[in-house]
DNA sequence: TTATAGTTTCAGAAATTACTGAAAATTCAG
DNA sequence: CTGAATTTTCAGTAATTTCTGAAACTATAA
């Protein structure tokens, strides 16, 4: 691995992490290296940096960009494809919150909203659709509110973040305003 | 496997989601058996429900415990242990964000804590250093808010999750208040 | 104690996932 | 077109993870 000492303890660092992340080592590092990268790396550069096959580089850039964390650029006269992440780290964080819930939350959702469309067969089952009628609530509020969290300016959501708590005050107040909520 | 219909559909939706959600199928499996019985279950009932092996699922339900989404829990005049999932929805939505932040972001951000302090070697080394500079200020920033939110009540949480994008007018209207925020 | 019920551990087998090298496909300059 | 440069695919292999059955361990009843 040809890497400054601290530019490949991040990498090994992604790498060990990528499989709590759900992707593989390559992945991981592959993100890592093109993060900290000052420009674009072709494919043959990370070959390069990590060592490993340039097949597994493909497949690792090909994930990479279905999560939209890294995406293809080209440099004027090279005919070779070039990679980097967005720089905007409120970007990032946006893509990751949206890729993550469609794939980690949106087939439950559906799934749920089907199972609980069966009429249930006995007892069990009423209690069985009880709970998943729970789940699928809790689920659907907080996919919505992610939706609204979404929308809003990186702005927006970091004077959101650095309130903190002090939202549930700013909420009160809000509340009193206007009756006790919307039920 | 010996489940009604509905059950069982549920039970396999969870195990082919684990792998996505950081477990392995039994584990997503066990958990989803728990979260729609009526009354906690013992080993034997879980090796009965899944047909998977009895090591397979005392190994499953202490990794399940290990993210306390299950615990145990004993039966007048019975020496086996019985396990059940917390039944507040809310409860668990908290300890799954807690414990997901223990697992895929501290060890990433008490990394970048460190490596922040060492002196770079080259330019290369600074600008490696600057990029992750910004990414653990952002991961600090999003980790300090979880904590913030993790403190709210359901109901607060609740409400807030009810109100979306309107909590970002509510904000606006507290930063004219207040000058424009904390900065 | 000893016998029995219940649980956990763990080495090896089975299944799955990741990785490689070679071949195929694609792109583009000449 | 042709052919060189580049990227992708894919079958086979390597590595890792999951699962099992047997043995070890623990707790309790008699």
């Amino acid at each position: 691995m040809n890497l400054s000492p601290l530019a490949e303890r991040f990498v090994l660092h992604f790498g060990e992490m990528g499989s709590r992340w759900g992707v593989n080592r390559t992945v991981g590092q592959i993100y890592a290296v093109l993060f900290i990268a000052p420009s674009p790396l072709n494919a043959d550069d990370i070959v390069d940096a990590l060592g490993v096959s340039r097949s597994n580089v493909s497949m690792g850039l090909k994930e990479l960009q279905s999560w939209r964390l890294v995406r293809m650029v080209h440099q004027a006269g090279d005919r070779r494809d070039y990679f980097e992440t967005p720089k905007d780290v409120w970007e990032i964080f946006r893509t990751l919150a949206e890729e993550k819930r469609k794939r980690e939350i949106e087939p439950t959702l559906s799934f749920l909203r089907d199972a609980l469309m069966d009429a249930p067969g006995d007892d069990a089952e009423r209690h069985a659709q009880e709970k998943m009628r729970q789940m699928h609530e809790l689920i659907d509020l907080a996919n919505g509110w992610f939706d609204d969290i979404h929308e809003l300016s990186p702005q927006t959501l970091e004077s959101l973040m650095r309130m903190g708590a002090k939202v549930s005050r700013v909420l009160e107040f809000a509340n009193q305003l206007r009756g006790v909520g919307r039920e």
